[in-house]
DNA sequence: TTGTACGCGTTATCAA
DNA sequence: TTGATAACGCGTACAA
């Protein structure tokens, strides 16, 4: 209703929308007399900018896109907190959009982001996403930063966390102890986050000396369940496994079932290591000693370096890589 | 670079804009020959459509923001979760700020909207808001739709559940389970929600002949340390309490862990129920009963009402309560 | 400091 | 009936 232009503001102040413009983004020398006459102008005329207009003639935005899969999950909404409250900072707004996995969303999500000139973008990328949407996305040219899921594509700018790192601290914290059979549980074939953490586990053993045995490098799905099920299978076939490192917590509470069930004593009698540090792994009974990653900074850095490029800086594609943390509890026994 | 302008389609099928504009929102009366011909010339031209100009002659926008205070807490994620749904199903673009209970930012993302000339907003405002806030949003009459946090004032949409009905339901299952000594934990001093919640609290054991002690209705912070913290703290002082109702389930985490490390059985020597019915009620050990509250149902309810007052509707403000429903898990003792 | 062309889609008005 | 013309929304930036 009876929106305040510009061009009334710059009436009522007696100059031109010119000066008007200026003052309001402190640019072009303005006398300080005039300024002020055009500050009350518009104090009074209760004036709101008109952040369309100005992006259209600027052919921008200051708004920004976060794809993610899943934000109910708790390690993406931390993330998404994180890159909040970064873009914020910077004054730009944030749209969200959740793929649930599906590409189509996905690419719904990419063109209205185009649509609506956003200035850039942090991405999630459904897991079977097509490489031609990252190559749509390169030609669009428009800063796109991937998050969390290892991407193999250089030309990306991608924060996430050390997977090799992470398994390798777990790996290191169990040899420490004293096992030498451990296994790995966990992950989908496919999986590039699993790879990397598998290259840690292995690196670690092979350091010390141990060859991987590859039949206790189990996949299964990100499920407690199917945890329990691989992991009574494995420790049934192959009863010298004192220690394994997860996947997931997720994973790793279901191994943890599998072996109260097959009354061995978690702590005791076996190790355990999971990977993500989720809530649950404080509560179970015993508390699960897992691999830390600070989802919040992956959102912060990300907000970051993405403000960066929205900002023109042209270096080559950066991977930000967050070291992993060790957070002991008890399911390693105490010491 | 380069954009492909509606005037260049034009130019190519060899109409004028206003025609290539009309087939492309299916208006106006075109020729099946035209409407062939511009489409293969918009397909050709790889054309992406200009939102920021059509929003500035409409003077309106696809956008609607979405103010929290804490996206991490997984019960607004959740919500999130359905809105974000319900408004991808209508087009719109969902903007996201976590105001962390600072008026201070829930202002600027409100201010941001309106330069952005957002069409609508959701919003479960910061704690201490005061009135000037509702009443300068009024004022912009844009459709808001306030959620969760229950408000008085009438003239707003509201989205939310039955907080007095969801604890009376939580206390009476501790009641026939015959627990006469029952806390209450959690929440804040100034929620409103949690009058609510203690009011359905205490009308259920006065109705069944039990005087609340004010000393067991205690208050913590939205996390599970603290959480457990302050019912290590009560259970110390008050080994009598058998059951506690828990102000949210996030609590109730943190006051299962304290009893565990208090040596008290969890569903057989205490009962506990919370209240969200977040995801990790179901996973920990022992499940944990709980009230039910569909997050993401009053995110997608949230998300309707608001496209119909963009679309329109102008009946007098709503108020959609969802009602809670008790969730039995292993908490409280199988039977 | 100012005048003004410009960014680009929309729609009312008018012509064929 | 079908389609073209042109004014319009409003802030920006360059030439004057």
């Amino acid at each position: 209703m009876t929106t305040v232009t510009l061009a009334q503001v710059a009436e009522r102040a007696g100059v031109s929308t010119a000066t008007v413009s200026m003052v309001l983004r402190n640019r072009g020398r303005i006398s300080q007399a005039t300024r002020e006459r055009v500050l009350k102008a518009l104090d009074d005329s209760g004036y709101v900018y008109n952040q369309t207009a100005a992006n259209l003639r600027n052919r921008s935005s200051n708004q920004v896109g976060l794809l993610l899969h899943d934000i109910t999950n708790p390690f993406y909404s931390e993330m998404t907190a994180g890159l909040s409250h970064e873009m914020e900072r910077h004054d730009l707004l944030l749209f969200l959009a959740n793929s649930e996995e599906s590409e189509e969303r996905q690419q719904k999500f990419l063109d209205s982001l185009m649509r609506n000139s956003a200035c850039g973008m942090v991405l999630c990328a459904a897991r079977k996403t097509p490489q031609a949407f990252f190559e749509s996305l390169k030609r669009r040219k428009i800063p796109a930063i991937m998050v969390v899921r290892p991407l193999s594509d250089p030309d990306f700018d991608f924060v996430g966390t050390d997977n090799f790192l992470g398994t390798q601290m777990a790996t290191a914290h169990l040899l420490k102890l004293g096992h030498h059979n451990i296994a790995f549980i966990g992950g989908s074939q496919s999986s590039g986050t699993r790879a990397q953490r598998i290259g840690g586990f292995t690196s670690k053993l092979l350091e010390h000396g141990i060859s991987p045995d590859s039949r206790w490098l189990v996949t299964c799905q990100a499920s407690q369940s199917d945890g329990a099920r691989v992991a009574e299978a494995l420790f049934s076939a192959f009863p010298q496994i004192t220690a394994a490192v997860c996947y997931q917590d997720v994973v790793a509470l279901g191994v943890m079932q599998a072996l109260r069930k097959m009354d061995r004593d978690v702590g005791r009698d076996f190790s355990l290591v999971g990977f993500d540090d989720i809530t649950e792994a404080a509560l179970v009974q015993p508390g699960l000693t897992t691999i830390s990653v600070a989802a919040k900074e992956i959102g912060r850095k990300a907000g970051e370096l993405l403000y960066s490029r929205i900002q023109g800086n042209d270096e080559p594609p950066k991977r930000i890589i967050l070291p992993p943390a060790l957070v002991i509890r008890e399911s390693c026994g105490f010491r």
